[in-house]
DNA sequence: CCTTGTGTTGAC
DNA sequence: TCAACACAAGGG
């Protein structure tokens, strides 16, 4: 080999694995990002704006997520990285259906949760059984008794990213398990434009008292949550003991006006089996089992935008 | 500390 | 619309 003449420069410098100290090698797929730790994270855009569809290990299933939420966002006409969903294929038309019957945010916190492959296969078993329909959301549970409410304090709206419940009134209608209360629970919030926001639930024994964390600071921003505005806690009657919230621009009282009205469900978990089928691609992923919650759905909007179309 | 995913920019 | 890059927020 060594003698032909022509020297050749190498026209790929850097497809060994030297150079890259600095870049980060770009993905071949679409929605595909790399992150600094060498996962993939996945993005879709809509309306000059990054919709964030999680981070994976493999590129492979950062470019399924991608395909997922490209079909749920843009129809069929979607551009893929694998083959798209078939109407005419039974499994195809089983993952459009589950596509068409969750909104965008809920496919997105799907995707970023990876529990999207679980809940589509639990939604196939009940849709063999049952047509039924969805649950009416928002017919039942008019009836709604005020729990309690607060005046947010500048730390409940401040960079402690955490709301603090009275403890008379936590321990009243949101009771700890002493199993859970380290851990904490999970809270599901949908407010008025569908948007459905999760907020963790717990105990600090630090400061002695219950606390909403996680997910509670992105409420305060994207609500523009204000000290002195005031915070109140509604649950349904109907025998889903559904929790309701909603403020008010400070000192306006929660019965005058209801600018914003947010529905809290009960916590939903399930456990994950095992690997999935998946929809597209066929590229067999195993993932391991773990604990997931459900009904995820968030908001994955930056803006105040009260479309609600969601 | 490390990872996620947002801010931001610029090309297409 | 999109990805590249930087880096702050978030969780352990």
């Amino acid at each position: 080999m060594g003698s032909g003449g022509s020297v050749v420069l190498d026209p790929t410098p850097d497809i060994g694995l030297e150079a890259e100290s600095r870049k980060l090698p770009s993905s071949q797929y679409k929605g595909v990002v790399p992150q600094p730790n060498g996962r993939w994270g996945a993005q879709i855009y809509e309306k000059h704006q990054r919709v964030w569809l999680g981070t994976f290990a493999e590129e492979a299933d950062a470019a399924r997520a991608y395909d997922v939420a490209a079909q749920r966002f843009r129809g069929r006409e979607a551009v893929t990285n694998f083959t798209p969903l078939l109407e005419n294929d039974d499994d195809g038309a089983a993952e459009l259906a589950f596509l068409a019957a969750h909104s965008k945010a809920e496919i997105v916190d799907m995707l970023r949760k990876h529990t999207y492959c679980d809940e589509l296969r639990q939604s196939k078993r009940e849709g063999k059984a049952g047509v039924g329909k969805r649950n009416p959301p928002s017919s039942l549970g008019l009836a709604r008794d005020l729990l309690f409410s607060k005046a947010v304090t500048p730390s409940d709206v401040g960079k402690l990213n955490r709301l603090v419940i009275p403890k008379q009134h936590a321990e009243t209608h949101f009771p700890l398990k002493c199993g859970s209360g380290t851990t904490g629970m999970l809270l599901n919030f949908e407010d008025a434009s569908g948007k459905i926001w999760r907020f963790r639930y717990s105990y600090w024994n630090s400061s002695q008292s219950y606390v909403m964390t996680k997910g509670w600071s992105r409420f305060v921003k994207e609500k523009s949550l204000k000290a002195g505005d005031v915070v109140s806690f509604r649950r349904s009657r109907g025998p889903e003991k559904r929790l309701y919230i909603d403020w008010n621009p400070r000192g306006v009282a929660a019965d005058l006006a209801t600018p914003q009205v947010v529905r809290l469900f009960g916590v939903n978990i399930f456990r994950t089996p095992a690997g999935c089928g998946g929809g597209n691609g066929g590229g067999g992923e195993g993932k391991r089992g773990r604990e997931m919650e459900l009904f995820p759905p968030e908001q994955f909007v930056k803006k105040q935008c009260v479309g609600g179309a969601l």
